[in-house]
DNA sequence: CCTCGATGTTGAAACGTTTTAACGGCTGAG
DNA sequence: CTCAGCCGTTAAAACGTTTCAACATCGAGG
């Protein structure tokens, strides 16, 4: 089966000309029912598949488009990854998916490569905050998760400021006056945000400021959540916050497994609420209160601003959904 | 930026034959070191970026491979695509990953498209265990945590009658001798290799088969260790096993989950063995002991079959690799 | 001085499509 | 009977590479 079938044999066992084939496969209203039926049928017999290559080189495009996610172990980016597949397989795109792994060298690579295919559009969640590196050669480019800070691009985000004012705002609620914010490095735009949104809510309520404090961690793996559930066990009972708001749900389910280790429950020794609403979050063994964001709508809004960018009246958006709350038993005191 | 720069531009303005371009981008050795300077030069002025489109057209090859995955959510393929990533890219080459997401019509989609990409191969963990449909169109496929019937292709897989019979043999060991095996639908080839795997663990160590209670699950989520878990304490005592070996990790969070609701210690009332350890196996409110498969290396080892298959001298094989027991505290007796 | 092989370079022909302008046949109006 | 207009079809020219046979150039060996 080697020798390829083109569309050049499909056409002389049809008894017609190469055009006539290729207006059957794009533009079947303008051939004659007849002769597209004699077509079809030869391209069934002979088993033709057309070649992108060839399509793409001629046409200039390419029908492809690319996310390059930042980790595709995360399932938060698994979860906008499969948005983003939905609303390109419904405009009829196929999708590249690249993992930069939060390694700028892999995304510069995979940059570089995704130019040499001529893909039509890229989606990114970029390592770097500057996110200068990336080639803006004529390619389509928008930014998932992060917000574009110039006007040269689109960009589609989630209010986290909003966010970590909901979160705080509840444990506020539930009456916690001393409380912890585990998250960083706070080189993160987001974990960054998510304070702000943390001191709003106090600010809100009246509290001073150092009800909050802030437990800075490496990364934002579950690693680093049991150790700063250690570091929070640690401090001196009457300083001891009575809640916890982590970055990230990975954070808190570390920190949900170090506090059973140490004898302590949640949510009455310490109340906790963690950051995304991954499926594991629900399923932990006490389901734990988190931010949700819109997962799929996100990825799928994305692939559809990426879509319209070669629209003539095209204006670069920045779009931005709002989080909510869902409550579950890791904050709610059980009677 | 539009009417993008092509080998001819390059060309001329180095002031050499297109030719020459190309054989500085391909066979650098060939040309002599000041004009390959020269074209270097030139490349770099004019910003010039390889059409692949082109490139593959005429040369036949296309330097991209493709993995077909079963489920993108689940972190044990991620962790698999992870290695055929890596792989892939150290032999330059890029990858597609798609997702069928379990559903036969997607899967089919997915491979026509790729056939017309011309891709130089196919990794796949097919929906369906007949994967008869699988076009063998001259592109290489290669089956991911299959077994391939036939010898028609190469396949990666993971022993798990072994796998099944590490976890209950480990469960006999410690004392257990009423145990249950959640897991299904049994349609799943590898659900049922687990099983015989506990069969024979049963057999070597003695005891009688109806030491194993099977509780069929509907499917593998973490909702179905929960239903399964409530089954299992609507038991009688007398009846009820100590300990429990879930076909999956999912199964086994929420088994977990269910076990911690109703009251229940693990390991004390019951033991716990998962499979696959997956990184929230770890990360469990208890840890749970699993059934570790070489993720990454089987990844890589696909891969690494993939790319051998157009050697001259190929012929088809079928790895199988060992899984390894880990224990942690959710099998743990704590004293 | 001629020939030869080695070395570097090149012109031109593919690769399999899409697209454009032109073509022939047919219909109906004049 | 002619001619404009329409329709379906087609020949041929791209698209940007790679590759292959051919071609200069040059130094060495005869």
């Amino acid at each position: 089966m080697r020798p390829s079938v083109g569309i050049r044999d499909v056409a002389q066992h049809a008894g017609v000309s190469n055009a006539t084939v290729s207006n059957v496969l794009n533009r079947p209203d303008v051939v004659a029912p007849a002769t597209r039926q004699r077509v079809l049928a030869a391209i069934e017999e002979l088993g033709f598949v057309r070649n992108e290559s060839a399509r793409q080189l001629r046409a200039g495009r390419s029908r492809v488009l690319a996310y390059v996610v930042l980790d595709a172990a995360n399932p938060f980016f698994t979860d906008v990854a499969r948005g983003v597949e939905d609303a390109a397989r419904e405009a009829g795109f196929a999708l590249f998916l690249c993992n930069s792994a939060s390694d700028d060298g892999r995304e510069r690579e995979y940059l570089e490569l995704l130019h040499e295919q001529r893909v039509e559009g890229i989606l990114i969640t970029p390592v770097d905050d500057e996110c200068a590196q990336i080639a803006e050669r004529g390619t389509p480019v928008v930014l998932v998760d992060r917000e574009a800070l110039d006007g040269t691009r689109c960009s589609v985000a989630v209010d986290d400021v909003l966010g970590g004012e909901l979160a705080m705002t509840h444990l506020i609620e539930s009456g916690h006056t001393r409380i912890a914010m585990i998250g960083g490095p706070l080189s993160i735009q987001q974990v960054r945000d998510r304070r702000e949104g943390a001191l709003r809510a106090l600010a809100n309520a009246g509290l001073p400021d150092d009800a909050l404090t802030f437990l800075e961690t490496k990364g934002l793996q579950v690693a680093e959540g049991r150790g700063a559930g250690e570091r929070l066990v640690g401090l001196p009972a009457s300083r001891r916050p009575t809640a916890a708001f982590c970055a990230n749900d990975l954070l808190a389910l570390g920190l949900l497994q170090s506090m059973t280790q140490q004898g302590l429950k949640v949510p009455d020794d310490l109340a906790v609420v963690g950051y995304d609403d991954i499926e594991y979050a629900a399923a932990a063994a006490v389901p734990l209160t988190s931010v949700r964001q819109p997962r799929e709508q996100l990825g799928r809004t994305a692939a559809q601003l990426l879509l319209s960018e070669n629209d003539p009246d095209h204006e670069h958006r920045h779009v931005k959904f709002q989080p909510e709350l869902v409550v579950r038993a890791s904050t709610r005191t059980q009677r």
